[in-house]
DNA sequence: CGCGTTTGAGAACAAACGTTCTTGACTGGT
DNA sequence: ACCAGTCAAGAACGTTTGTTCTCAAACGCG
């Protein structure tokens, strides 16, 4: 009953990884999110609840549907330009203020120990941050 | 001539530092740095022009009274807590969306990477990274 | 001392922020 | 075809943002 949605809400969560993996928690406004996932603000607050509640809806989506897929099968995809940004901004900016997001970054930075050995796994961190630098204006 | 200065703006950057190594720029607002600083807007405003202004200012005494002296005479406090923050939170945030950032960024990395080779860099970044996720709330 | 200049305290600003409200259009189930 | 319920469009809310203005107090120098 009711009007059905106008947008697909994995599409969108999908969307909204590429924008948060490009642009910290707070240099992405809510306006930034409207316009870049073209989706309504009350659609938003009405399927996410907040703008944090996005972020983590996000976050979580990120790690199961494409770190995780990553990890456990084409570990040659986590040299692409957009596998490990989120995890890495989320690494830098939120988790230290954010215990829900800290708690769920640590234990992704524990799997990727687990699959490619601590060592390999510093390696394409750092290597991974340094590709972040030259993304341009 | 005229009223003399009531800080020491040495003193404040390095004050600066520590603040902008805990937050990231845009999650660190002008009120926090007044108040972290305990030097008042007009003053912030006069001597280094904007927030953009006092970021670069710290970010650049940064690398050379910080990292640098690190890098060329005491690599082992590189592991200390607070000497990679800054360079880490502006390499994943204000790097990739500020030429400046970006340029000095950089060539930081650069110079990491020429005294410790590519390899220990990473290992230290990723170790840095892993050590904010726990700096708790 | 007193003039000229600069600092510091705080109010003020417009713009942007995250969030909520009002309203009208739309559609599925009876 | 109707009604109940959800949606979308956009205005509106109060707060916070970065920045600027006003003005009195504080000095160095003649």
């Amino acid at each position: 009953m009711g009007r059905p949605r106008g947008f697909d809400e994995e599409a969108v969560t999908r969307q909204a990884v590429a924008l948060f993996s490009a642009r910290a928690y707070d240099g992405l406004s809510v306006d930034d999110l409207v316009t870049g996932l073209g989706v309504h603000r009350n659609s938003l607050y009405k399927t996410f609840g907040s703008k944090r509640g996005l972020y983590l809806t996000v976050l979580r989506w990120y790690l199961r549907h494409k770190l995780e897929p990553a990890l456990s099968s084409d570990t040659a995809q986590l040299q692409e330009n957009d596998t490990l940004d989120l995890l890495l901004l989320a690494a830098a900016e939120q988790a230290p203020h954010d215990r829900e997001v800290g708690a769920l970054v640590g234990s992704a930075l524990a799997r990727l120990d687990d699959v490619l050995g601590p060592d390999a796994a510093n390696q394409l961190l750092g290597l991974r941050l340094r590709a972040r630098i030259n993304t341009g204006e």
